[in-house]
DNA sequence: GTAGTCATGTAAGACGTTACATGATTCT
DNA sequence: AGAATCATGTAACGTCTTACATGACTAC
């Protein structure tokens, strides 16, 4: 449940409400989640629950009282831990080569179709990520030293798309 | 749910029994799921009932009886129209980036080893992935221009690996 | 008036994993 | 003696997503 410490994370930086936490999730392709209330919600009570957060509950005039959680020690400590232990390797999946098996059944028209389709959508995903990019930080920061690692992260998915657009060159001109 | 087309694209091949898909599923990382019986088995049998495949029960002398799938036409049918329907852009994920949230709880040391820790694992991914290729297609093709498409795939995988290194590499040295 | 923001929470279900269950054969 | 291969299936659980539910305020 990697998600419990992505949360830590971002409350590491600032205290923060779950509605704040879903914009970060929102915002930020290195935050993989959908950021759907279910698993903020329940995951920032069990966080609270296990005392690696605090609650704080802001009434306000003119909207919904907000609940304010803070990362408490243990908090700190255990994200620590997380982050020390043996990382899982980096995920790449496509559901194109699953489709590139149908291969067989399609004509040249059509193969070039299926192409020219993942192309457009890997194409609109690195306009996405480059918006995201120039927007700014969704997730807050404590250091310019952390600021400089969020931004080598998101020119690494850039690139990462960049790369697969010219993989998909690869494969136009070797099976044509 | 992707892994119905992925078995029925395994079928399109020639006919297969749950265990010879079980064997494509640990062999390939094209077929990122973890190739479990209850997905196999339950997936099998609901392609069976959908009319997509035939079974056929073959008794064997030394061990237990196999079910042999074929894919139909209605099958056939089935995959292509979906691998012509829009297609997922591709999934670029690693929880090193969230393990980098923490980098303000770290030591100099720590997040060193913990770069290290990383790269380390990566590799022995791209060892993996290399050592998957030479063993050759865990998937079954049918034409030469199958069999390069997946060793097309196959290099784009191993490629994404040695680009991940290379950004580690990066990190290493802007954040000295 | 229609959509978006602010704000928190629950329900239902899809998807995926590990572990359990059985049992003969074959290789080291 | 122990591990791996052949072969199929179920149970329990964890994770993640969409949709439901409520309600005031603000901008176009």
């Amino acid at each position: 449940m990697a998600i419990k410490y992505a949360i830590l994370g971002i409350l590491s930086a600032r205290p923060q409400t779950g509605y704040d936490l879903k914009k970060a999730f929102a915002g930020s392709a290195v935050l993989h989640w959908s950021g759907n209330n279910n698993q903020i919600y329940t995951t920032l009570s069990d966080l609270l629950k296990a005392g690696l957060v605090t609650k704080e509950v802001q009434p306000q005039e003119k909207h919904p009282a907000k609940s304010v959680y803070t990362i408490t020690d243990q908090g700190l400590a255990a994200l620590k831990e997380w982050a020390l232990s043996r990382p899982d390797p980096p995920e790449y999946r496509s559901d194109f080569w699953i489709r590139l098996m149908a291969v067989g059944q399609l004509t040249g028209a059509e193969f070039t179709q299926l192409l020219d389709q993942y192309e457009q959508e890997v194409h609109a995903q690195l306009l996405m990520q480059q918006e995201l990019a120039r927007r700014g930080h969704a997730i807050a920061t404590k250091s310019p030293r952390e600021e400089r690692l969020q931004d080598l992260i998101m020119d690494g998915i850039a690139g990462f798309y960049q790369r697969e657009l010219e993989w998909i060159g690869k494969l136009r001109k070797e099976l044509r």
